[in-house]
DNA sequence: TACTTACCGCACGTC
DNA sequence: GACGTGCGGTAAGTAA
């Protein structure tokens, strides 16, 4: 207690804070003083609470710094000091100097190097150092001789070394790098995107230090870690930036520097502060100053009057000269439908008060025939400045005539969604012939295909943002409330943007045959059928869902009190987390095994091992199971009943799967449970109208047909062709026993080592779901090869063939794109290797069950019959089929998908009928 | 500093 | 093996 201390405040960054921080005061003559009252008020109580010799006030000084020179766009988001802040800077440095404190302004040196630099030569000289701060950055001075206190935190904190460590995960020596990474926003210095205080800290605890993450760049995973190896070139001299300096030159700032005497703290000007307090109307302190009894304080609120920040500059035009009209009047409107109407192809899109196609309604329209042109019709904006806009009805009615005309022939983005919002005003869109979003998904299935991806991607040119036009979040306005000029703007680059993506893309996709035919033949009429299905929906049965989401709850509750018993507390037994603190902390089991992130595993594997030894996993095993049947299935389905429809209507994506199968979601209607009886059940809600029944019609072994079809593996062909059981068949000849001996022991494994082979599963993996010694497993696969030599040949050409061209393809031309064949690291190579297998098959498949539905909607159509194609679950299609027609379907259904292409093999479709989807199994 | 949003990891459903 | 969804937890971003 014996040094002498050294107070420095770090005036600038108090300043900010106490404007924000405090009401708006104002002095008798009006003028803010809420910033220059706070200052007061703190440096009365460091200076009384401190109890310092020595002590500096230092501030920002006008001007650049060296920090400009090195990156000039430091500090360059900042906006300029508010007027009635920038007011406040005189009086405060006035008032300091009053109270007694000498204050620094230093040019060309910011206040953070300035008290570095006192902090250094403070210590060195044998003064305790307490630099009171607001700001974080300053950690990176605490030393045993230097700590760091915040007046403005609701308790004030004082950190030392530490205090430091335990607040932001870091030592002091550490804070450098740590505040490197998470850049700051403020100051306009980056870091790495995606890293905040968390993140930082614990990739500096894991690699020791900043140099530390960088040599181990590579390693980083998830999104962080690539944003981390973006920002490797920048890190240095974000370093640079928030490395505060302790080697300024002060001389000739201070009277008396170099002596640290220069930097006593005076007496407080007694007379001067009472002038001082007079003018601005601090009577508490006054009167305290001239031994009066304290009086309450006054408040003047006042509405601060913050001016709008200055809009950002817009980028400068893109080379073509775009011109978008508004249609407004009949005339306008006229006009461009004698365009539309003579054009060889429209681009058309839709803007909508909804995501969800089926509810969508009509906001606006926009056209484009050709690149630069592109014309829209607000139909339903709304807001005072909205113009009179045309009658929606009337428009539509209008265009309808050409909007339903096959011959017109029409473009968009993700079509489908279209289709759905005209038929939701009563039109069905005739003419489609080509969707960018399908064109960019047969090119390259494994990129992202939005439109501003692919105008990114091909344009060069990144469209009007829709977060721009409409905010984010909480804050997003309907695109009823956008101005109709930025409407105009974004929908009409829409749709001029289609046509400028065709005409690139598609002369792309008609020079391969395989990639024309796959456009053509099978995405597109897909996209229409898919309509179909999406718009038709299914009928759910909510009471009898309602009903069983009861009794799961009623045995949830009696699973989670019998565990709460065994672990003696209560805790969230949806949370893996809290699970593992119960099982492993609380009851000592043992671990099995680590996540990616070091956290004992909870995972399913890892609980039936526990649960032959501990009553707790079981319990939670089974609550985990019953609680995703009642939260995902039976709790949600019933809320995603369309009341328009009654029936629940998935969306099925067209172009998101790399193998060219879809996948359905809000909800998902390609996950409902079939292998347990518990999740059965919610099959049994999936019913059809009275007269109806609920039909399945699926594929039986596909991807083992298209294996035997691509491969031409004598045995297997054989196998198929005889009609055999082909588990059986596996296993007469992997277990080497005549077919009629086969156990069913011996035809499960051969079963499992077939859907191991389809999903290109190693020994591993194989291992893993039989239960054996990896050992064991790869002598099944090997025996498995030699019996079916022609599958192991299929096997290492593909490989062989993709590592040469890139990517593999299914029967029809589809091409599936593996870039890490080649490059990629070890295990994303095999991941590839195996991808490359796999695709083929799983693409071939996907490509059929299309092909096949298409088919099957075309021939009901053309019969007239009112069977309606309710789901498609990869290998699988449901219907909701009239009792009158049922035998038709039934007959007719298997021949159309079992025709739908000529194999060595025969495909065979097996239908099944029900009362419901349970039931048509 | 408090609230909202975004993302990640986990677990699990299907094929 | 692939895919997608939903949940809990936490980090980041934003408004006050």
């Amino acid at each position: 207690m014996s040094k002498p201390i050294l107070l420095l405040v770090d005036g600038s960054s108090f300043l900010y804070r106490a404007y924000h921080a405090l009401p708006d005061l104002r002095g008798p003559e009006g003028q803010t003083t809420g910033a220059v009252h706070g200052i007061v008020a703190m440096m009365k109580k460091l200076r009384d609470d401190i109890g310092a010799e020595h002590a500096a006030c230092v501030f920002d000084a006008k001007g650049p710094t060296f920090r400009d020179e090195w990156y000039p766009e430091y500090k360059a988001q900042r906006a300029p000091m508010p007027d009635d802040l920038r007011a406040q800077i005189e009086p405060i440095h006035e008032v300091v100097r009053l109270l007694g404190w000498p204050v620094l302004e230093v040019p060309g040196i910011e206040a953070d190097d300035a008290i570095g630099t006192l902090a250094r030569l403070g210590a060195a000289s044998g003064h305790q150092v307490v630099v009171a701060t607001g700001d974080k950055d300053l950690a990176q001075l605490v030393t045993p001789d230097v700590s760091l206190i915040n007046t403005m935190a609701k308790p004030p904190e004082r950190l030392d070394e530490a205090g430091v460590l335990e607040k932001f995960g870091v030592p002091p020596d550490r804070i450098i790098d740590y505040l490197t990474l998470m850049g700051d926003a403020v100051d306009n210095v980056p870091g790495v995107e995606k890293v905040g205080p968390k993140t930082a800290a614990k990739w500096i605890a894991e690699h020791g230090s900043l140099d530390g993450v960088m040599a181990n760049a590579d390693k980083i995973k998830g999104v962080a870690g690539e944003n981390l190896r973006k920002a490797l070139d920048w890190l240095p001299m974000g370093r640079k930036l928030v490395t505060v300096r302790c080697d300024c030159d002060l001389d000739g700032h201070v009277p008396g520097w170099p002596a640290l005497g220069a930097l006593a703290l005076k007496p407080v000007d007694e007379s001067g502060l009472a002038g001082f307090y007079g003018r601005y109307g601090f009577k508490t302190w006054l009167k305290e100053l001239t031994g009066e009894l304290p009086a309450p304080k006054t408040k003047a609120a006042a509405p601060a009057a913050a001016p709008d920040a200055s809009a950002a500059p817009t980028p400068p035009a893109a080379p073509l000269e775009r011109r978008y009209e508004t249609l407004l009047s009949w005339e306008q409107l006229d006009a461009w439908l004698a365009r539309i109407e003579a054009a060889p192809l429209t681009a058309l899109d839709t803007e909508t008060d909804s995501l969800d196609g089926m509810q969508a309604r009509i906001v606006g329209i926009s056209f484009a025939v050709e690149p630069g042109r592109a014309a829209y019709i607000p139909l339903r904006h709304e807001g005072p400045d909205a113009p009179e806009q045309l009658p929606l009805d009337a428009v539509l009615a209008r265009l309808k005539p050409w909007l339903e005309d096959a011959s017109k022939k029409k473009l968009g983005q993700n079509i489908k969604y279209d289709s759905h919002v005209f038929m939701n005003h009563g039109i069905a869109v005739a003419g489609y012939a080509h969707d960018t979003m399908l064109q960019s998904y047969v090119l390259e299935a494994h990129k992202t295909h939005g439109l501003s991806a692919l105008a990114e991607r091909h344009l060069g040119r990144s469209g009007i943002n829709y977060e721009d036009l409409c905010g984010k979040g909480a804050h997003q306005i309907p695109f009823a409330q956008v101005d109709v000029a930025r409407a105009t703007e974004y929908s009409g680059e829409d749709s001029e943007m289609c046509v400028q993506l065709s005409e690139l893309l598609l002369p792309q996709i008609q020079a391969e045959a395989g990639l024309n035919f796959v456009y053509e033949q099978i995405e597109l009429p897909t996209s229409a059928a898919l309509a179909r299905v999406e718009r038709t929906g299914v009928l759910i049965d909510a009471s009898r869902l309602q009903a069983q989401s009861h009794e799961l709850a009623q045995r949830l509750v009696a699973l989670e009190q019998q565990a709460y018993e065994i672990a003696g507390q209560p805790f969230n037994m949806g949370s893996p987390k809290q699970i593992g603190e119960i099982l492993f902390n609380k009851l000592g089991l043992p671990v099995v095994k680590k996540t990616a992130t070091g956290a004992p595993s909870t995972d399913e594997e890892v609980l039936d091992k526990l649960a032959q030894d501990y009553p707790l996993p079981a319990k939670i095993l089974e609550y985990r199971g019953l609680a995703k049947l009642k939260s995902t299935y039976t709790d949600k389905l019933p809320l995603m009943i369309n009341p328009a429809t009654g029936r629940v209507h998935t969306t099925y994506a067209q172009a998101v799967t790399v193998t060219g199968r879809l996948s359905s979601n809000e909800p998902n209607l390609q996950n409902i449970p079939i292998r347990t009886a518990e999740g059965r059940k919610v099959r049994e809600a999936f019913i059809a109208p009275p007269g109806h029944c609920i039909v399945s019609a699926d594929y039986s072994q596909i991807e083992l047909r298209i294996m035997a079809h691509i491969s031409e593996d004598p045995g297997l062909l054989r196998a198929f062709q005889e009609g055999q059981d082909v588990h059986r068949a596996t296993a007469s000849e992997v277990f080497g026993v005549p077919l009629d001996e086969v156990t069913s022991e011996q035809r499960r494994y051969a079963k499992t080592i077939n859907f191991g082979l389809i999903y290109g599963m190693g020994a591993f993996g194989l291992a893993q779901s039989l239960g054996i010694e990896q050992k064991a497993a790869k002598d099944y696969i090997d025996r498995y090869f030699t019996r079916f030599a022609g599958v192991k040949r299929y096997m290492d050409e593909t490989k062989s063939r993709a590592a040469e061209l890139g990517y593999v393809q299914t029967l029809f031309g589809r091409r599936i794109y593996l870039p890490e064949i080649k490059g990629g690291n070890g295990p994303r190579r095999a991941g590839a290797e195996r991808q490359s297998i796999n695709a083929p098959m799983q693409g071939t498949a996907a490509d059929l069950i299309k092909l096949a539905m298409v088919a099957v909607q075309n021939e009901l159509d053309a019969r007239g019959l009112a069977t309606r194609i309710i789901m498609q679950v990869h290998d699988e299609l449901v219907f909701e089929v009239p009792e009158a027609e049922l035998d038709w379907v039934k007959a007719e259904v298997p021949r159309l998908m079992a025709g739908v292409a000529q194999l060595k093999v025969p495909l065979l479709a097996e239908v099944g009928v029900g009362a419901n989807w349970d039931e048509a199994h």
